[in-house]
DNA sequence: ATTATTCATCGTTGATTAACGATGGAATGT
DNA sequence: ACATTCCATCGTTAATCAACGATGAATAAT
């Protein structure tokens, strides 16, 4: 097997590196586990979990739903997130993928 | 079992961030993805597989390295890098790890 | 109609990142 | 001894990020 060219622009680079740029924070981590342990969809009481801002809690939401890996949707005043199954399920696939791919060889 | 608690401050999230985040940039993803096909150690020429000058590369390998995913061991005149097994295995074990824990539950 | 609640967005600040060229130290080759 | 090569580091610039408080829109509750 020749081996592939890499390419920054390669898109499954950039998209993997989309979706690890989105787990790069520890509030964003911590949001998604939130989420899961909710079976039931999550609003945004994350606030009173993490110890950030109502409106840091926002942003990174926003960061996360931006990505793909967390769906929000109005109900009345409240915003109900989830994890998005296909985001989520991307994330699993991508990862797991690259990691497989380097943990493959080493020197 | 119950809900555990979710701290930003929990060392395994901090640590799956800190992982994530090398992985955040397209060009370091196709760094470790150079590293891993050459099966030999590997030096700076990913200054001319890569659009970007050398200084840039030197700096995205640093970032790697702090982050344990790679090791530099200086050779001559040269560095060579390599996958760092240990901390690929890491990336390996915390990213499926979180990625099971996230698919595990959904909306 | 007024008030309260929820949250997205704006504006701001300081910090970090990404990129580059330039410099210079260390080893190798002549 | 000198030139060359490799690359880490410095200094710079522009961009992005992370955090916050303030504002304001939308809905729900009185």
């Amino acid at each position: 097997m020749k081996p592939a060219d890499i390419s920054i622009n390669d898109k499954s680079i950039q998209r993997s590196a989309e979706i690890a740029k989105a787990l790069g924070h520890p509030a964003r981590i911590a949001i998604l586990k939130i989420l899961a342990q909710r079976t039931t969809c999550f609003c945004g009481d994350i606030t009173e979990i993490l110890p950030l801002a109502q409106s840091t809690v926002s942003q990174h939401l926003k960061a996360l739903k931006t990505a793909g890996l967390i769906t929000g949707t109005v109900e009345g005043v409240k915003t109900c997130y989830c994890l998005n199954p296909e985001g989520i399920r991307e994330l699993q696939s991508v990862l797991s993928e690259l990691s497989t791919e380097l943990i493959k060889t080493c020197c």
